[in-house]
DNA sequence: ACGGGCACTGAACGTACGTTTAGATTACTG
DNA sequence: CAGTAATCTAAACGTACGTTCAGTGCCCGT
């Protein structure tokens, strides 16, 4: 008894053809429950709940998912579909500024978005995989951003695609302090995403570190646990493999 | 039955004076409720499953803290201080760089930001609140390496301040993806945090826009929706306010 | 010594949840 | 047009949850 859809027995079952095996109810709770899950949670969110506003009963949730797991499951793969479907016009406006430019051009993107924000921080082996993906097109964007002369080299081309990456799908996760923070919905459209991606762009043109201040970090995080010729970063597929290193004793003065 | 603790009627009720009124029992149930809810959510977390891991009953949870939303709120309140107390020498080593590098340092720092990572996500006026210092701090910071040499002067340090703090949390969010690709584990101490912290460097350092991409991508979101003299940034106060700025018509097309 | 108060427990209560079941209605096939 | 499969519902089931309750033992002031 939340939005439309009152009458339960009438219901617009005909707007489609039903031959289409993914469109219909089935389809109406999907969203329902990409909508539920995006802003409430997978936790907090009920069967009966999504059930409510794709106007169905809690049974044919289950009929048509098998469980609400399913139901998850659905939900992760057509909003990771989604993305990578949209994926392809990335970064063409921001040059790698802004991971997902291309997804909020859509018409519903919020809902995805807001979705993926979710999801984003707990683990799930396709999340993981999608990250990968995102980091191997930045990583493939950014070379040939040098090659047109739009970015600078880097030492380690992979490591720094896969920060920006972090930084630009956290700015998402935490869309709601960067709407607090700048007036910038990083869910909606192109409308104040410019408070947010000016100053990005700053610090992403000029730095924020002299070059003094930058040798002096340099040097100190090079000090500690990573020697300067070692493998850079990781190929973007083990699962969790080489964090940590065991334990080794670290001064406990780091200045 | 699931750590130590399992004789629940010899609890060891005197490894502190039990005149102290938030030790004992009280603070055993809430460091395994801050680390049970930094794991696996609060939704997802029972009162008798925090019960269980502090070796006392589900009613003496309640007893103590009213519910389970005023555990919940015991526990933002004791992580809040804890990363406030830990706040003083932010930023000492990294310049701006390493928000919450002081807290790492810390003997028991994984479950704090663990639940921090947690809380972030969801709206919350206290962690909002403490969002909002943190960027007040980075713009003290950010004044001050100005004066010193260490940091450029920026065309909207406030700006510049929340994003990088944005930048900051938003990996710690992510620290499971920054772990798989960078190999960096930024809830642990300084140990592979290099990983990360190496490339962030490059970033804010060097930047990676050359000056005709940093041109180009700034008249780009100049055009739209932000008029250059016009405030830049939110004074970090306000709940929610002016995000978002009504519904002004967009062009649909932004390129 | 003793009585009040506090920490603490096992058991029970009410509820909301995911899921199952049986049946109704509809749509498609021969 | 009969039969069958699919779609969909209301109702019920079992469970796990947050919370309440009544009681027990221990500590402390007098």
């Amino acid at each position: 008894m939340r939005s439309a859809a009152e009458g339960v027995g009438a219901r617009p079952v005909d707007e489609r053809r039903r031959t289409d095996l993914d469109r219909t109810a089935r389809a109406r709770i999907r969203d329902a429950a990409v909508a539920r899950f995006g802003v409430d949670g997978f936790a907090s969110t009920s069967v009966r709940a999504v059930a409510a506003d794709a106007g169905v009963s809690a049974a044919l949730v289950i009929h048509h998912f098998g469980s609400k797991d399913g139901l998850r499951a659905a939900c992760d793969a057509h909003v990771l579909e989604t993305i990578r479907e949209g994926k392809l016009a990335t970064m063409a406006g921001g040059a790698g500024l802004d991971t997902l430019a291309a997804l909020r051009r859509l018409d519903d993107a919020a809902p995805v978005l807001r979705y993926l924000a979710r999801v984003l921080v707990e683990p799930s082996p396709r999340v993981a995989a999608l990250v990968d993906e995102l980091v191997e097109d930045a990583v493939g964007y950014s070379a040939e951003g040098e090659r047109t002369g739009l970015l600078r080299p880097s030492r380690d081309p992979r490591a720094r695609a896969a920060v920006m990456i972090v930084w630009s799908l956290g700015a998402l996760v935490l869309h709601e302090h960067v709407a607090r923070l700048l007036g910038a919905d990083l869910l909606d459209g192109a409308d104040g995403i410019a408070a947010y991606s000016l100053p990005a762009a700053e610090l992403l043109g000029e730095g924020v570190l002299t070059p003094a201040a930058l040798a002096q970090v340099t040097a100190l995080y090079e000090r500690l646990g990573h020697a300067p010729g070692r493998a850079p970063s990781a190929p973007a597929a083990a699962p969790t493999g080489p964090g940590g290193e065991g334990a080794p004793p670290i001064p406990d003065e780091t200045r």
